[in-house]
DNA sequence: GAAGACCTGCTA
DNA sequence: TAGCAGGTCTTC
């Protein structure tokens, strides 16, 4: 379920709240999958004592630094998610994994369908240097900066912080259908369905569009419409819809208020919000796709 | 490119 | 009770 915003918007709580500095004290594993392919001792065994210098995040994965030589990739895939718990440790119904930190602070890993992954990896993460914004909590661009930023081996950009240049470069000898590449998360990281169906009705594009067919006026824009709900997703904490138990919830289990601003997705047979045509619904590249015939060329 | 696998729980 | 779900990986 979550995709680049929610993703994001974990993070940052998750740095709010302080997490980041402590000591991984104790290790629990109630789900063993979760960490394959090592086995739960395996993983504790490697995870315990290490300390959690920050956290970072590259497409939808989160990226625990620790200290010494790995660090701990985590993956929310459908429905994954975390919250904190102080003191005495009471394990949640969907809990699959906790991590028990200094300072009597436990983060809880909720997964009801269990697709979620926790990896423990050295090699596959390097660095990029990135230009990243200051934003107000109300939205608002306070400043820039640049910062070292881990990136993980085999993901295209992030499509929070891309650049027109990087998009461009990744859409080069590119020619697949619009919907598949926007959700190639080795085209640009972070993009899901949601975002997916979003950007393509922002920049106006037909989702059965080949890539290699579009114009560099139609190019930026699509560049400009990723961006643009992307950061706008992020913005307001993420996106859940009231369908299914995989609602997204943040850290402190409050949805997120993008949900409103969706456009396209999940709005399968009512109006365009610009041109009043029913939206159609089809399956794309395997996945629920929603778009406006009329307006998306 | 397409289908199946991994999973649970909510909705129709 | 069947069908469906925001993700990714494996196997045709």
């Amino acid at each position: 379920m979550p995709e680049l915003p929610e993703v994001e918007t974990i993070r940052r709580q998750l740095c709010a709240a302080g997490v980041e500095g402590r000591t991984i004290e104790k290790v629990h594993i109630e789900w063993p999958r979760t960490v394959e392919p090592l086995t739960p001792s395996v993983f504790c065994k490697q995870v315990q004592g290490r300390q959690l210098e920050k956290i970072d995040r590259h497409g939808k994965w989160l990226i625990f630094r620790l200290d010494g030589k790995e660090n701990l990739l985590v993956h929310l895939r459908m429905t994954g998610g975390f919250y904190l718990t102080q003191g005495a440790l009471k394990e949640g119904k969907h809990d699959r994994a906790i991590l028990q930190l200094s300072g009597g602070l436990n983060l809880h890993f909720r997964d009801p369908r269990k697709f979620g992954r926790w990896k423990l990896e050295s090699d596959v993460v390097g660095h990029a240097s990135r230009i990243r914004e200051r934003v107000s909590d109300d939205g608002h661009k306070l400043s820039e900066y640049r910062e070292d930023c881990p990136t993980i081996v085999g993901l295209g950009p992030d499509a929070l912080t891309v650049t027109k240049a990087e998009f461009f470069q990744s859409l080069e000898g590119q020619n697949k259908v619009l919907k598949a590449l926007l959700l190639d998360q080795s085209f640009v990281a972070g993009v899901g369905n949601i975002y997916a169906d979003e950007a393509l009705f922002e920049a106006r594009l037909d989702p059965r569009r080949k890539s290699g067919s579009l114009s560099d006026a139609e190019k930026l824009t699509l560049y400009k419409a990723v961006t643009k709900v992307i950061k706008a997703g992020v913005r307001n904490g993420g996106t859940s819809l009231g369908d299914g138990q995989g609602n997204y919830v943040d850290l402190n289990g409050e949805a997120g208020g993008h949900r409103e601003k969706v456009k396209v997705y999940g709005r399968a047979g009512q109006p365009c919000v610009v041109c009043g045509h029913p939206l159609h619904k089809t399956q794309i590249a395997q996945r629920t796709t929603v778009f406006c015939t009329h307006c998306q060329k």
